[in-house]
DNA sequence: AGCTTTGTAGACTGATTAGTCGATTTACTA
DNA sequence: TAGTAAATCGACTAATCAGTCTACAAAGCT
């Protein structure tokens, strides 16, 4: 079954993001997903494993969330918005996966991990920023700095939008959020 | 003695650092302060003592870091630029602490601690935006919104400088870097 | 139906951990 | 100098943890 794994999957990220990495027992995590210890350590080899599979999986998730109908807009101003609302969709509609990720990407497990291969995923919006440097509508510097910039800027919204749950229908401050880090980009 | 004491929080910072939290035991951190571990719960009571000691001692420093020579700038933005450097600076100057700070931030600890304590800390630079908004010089949006941002653009800056410590003495580099943070406050 | 593989269970273990305790030394005060 | 308080030490403990082991139950295959 794989319903059990899932279950276990689920246990971990709602424990983690409350309690944190190394203190959430094993035990805990079974405990939680109704499961025996023998049969999480089934499914996975280490705990180790079992954080670095919960990462990968909410990451592909968050990646292809971020793509979703890019694709459809025609002007690259238009794509990176799409972007950015996906991303903020993402971030409410799972916040227990953004906790997780933040926290993943900001402890010492990552630099056990594949740290680089964090970039390569997300080589479609690096893309979209050399296109638009070459059309003279974004900020002509180092495309890593213009990346980690907006990266930054989104974060920040995100936690606001997070503390201010009543904002996140709020058509106009959502569209000033944009403006942000619309202004972040362009030359 | 204060001594031994500020060995203790040196180790423990290093540890926590490069292995997390709760991967670094209380018996290393002594350890490698070269003292007994009687002597480490003679300072702090608990391990989590110690880490909030940790916290606050460090973002003592960083406020005062931050707040250097911006009564000597004359315009707003003459102050939100000094702020940059001073924040630049500050990270190129204490890597562990900017890192343990980053990983503290995003861990579950902070629940537990004085959260709220965070922003009254910031207060001058919330006096500034104020300020800024007041006459027309920033955007027009709730200041926690643009707190946030800068606060997310300045640690992707932030973070592309400590992958590419090259940049750290490139002034037009810099310059650029304080672009994007300018432009993503001003209206 | 037999046989093998996979999933599940939970008691158990060896190692590790935060924190204690009583003994000893150092620093301070009168 | 005598006496007290604070600092230091490290062996020790009770609890906890990641991971193992053995047994049993489904499920799939021929």
């Amino acid at each position: 079954m794989n319903e059990k794994r899932q279950q276990i999957l689920e246990a971990a990220l709602k424990l983690f993001v409350t309690n944190g990495f190394h203190a959430t027992p094993t035990t805990k995590i079974a405990q939680t997903a109704g499961v025996a210890t023998g049969t999480l350590f089934h499914h996975f080899k280490t705990k180790e494993e079992l954080i670095n599979t919960l990462y990968l999986e909410t990451k592909d998730v968050l990646i292809q969330s971020l793509s979703s109908q890019v694709d459809q807009q025609e002007t690259i101003k238009g794509k990176l918005r799409q972007v950015f609302f996906n991303a903020i969709r993402w971030a409410v509609n799972h916040p227990e996966h953004q906790q997780f990720y933040d926290q993943f990407s900001n402890s010492p497990f990552i630099s056990n991990i594949t740290r680089e291969l964090g970039h390569q995923r997300f080589q479609f919006i690096y893309d979209l920023l050399k296109q638009g440097q070459e059309n003279d509508m974004l900020k002509p510097i180092p495309i890593d700095l213009l990346f980690e910039a907006i990266q930054g800027t989104l974060n920040g919204i995100t936690k606001y939008l997070m503390d201010h749950p009543d904002k996140i229908t709020d058509e106009q401050c959502l569209e000033s959020a944009f403006a942000l880090y619309w202004d972040t980009l362009k030359g």
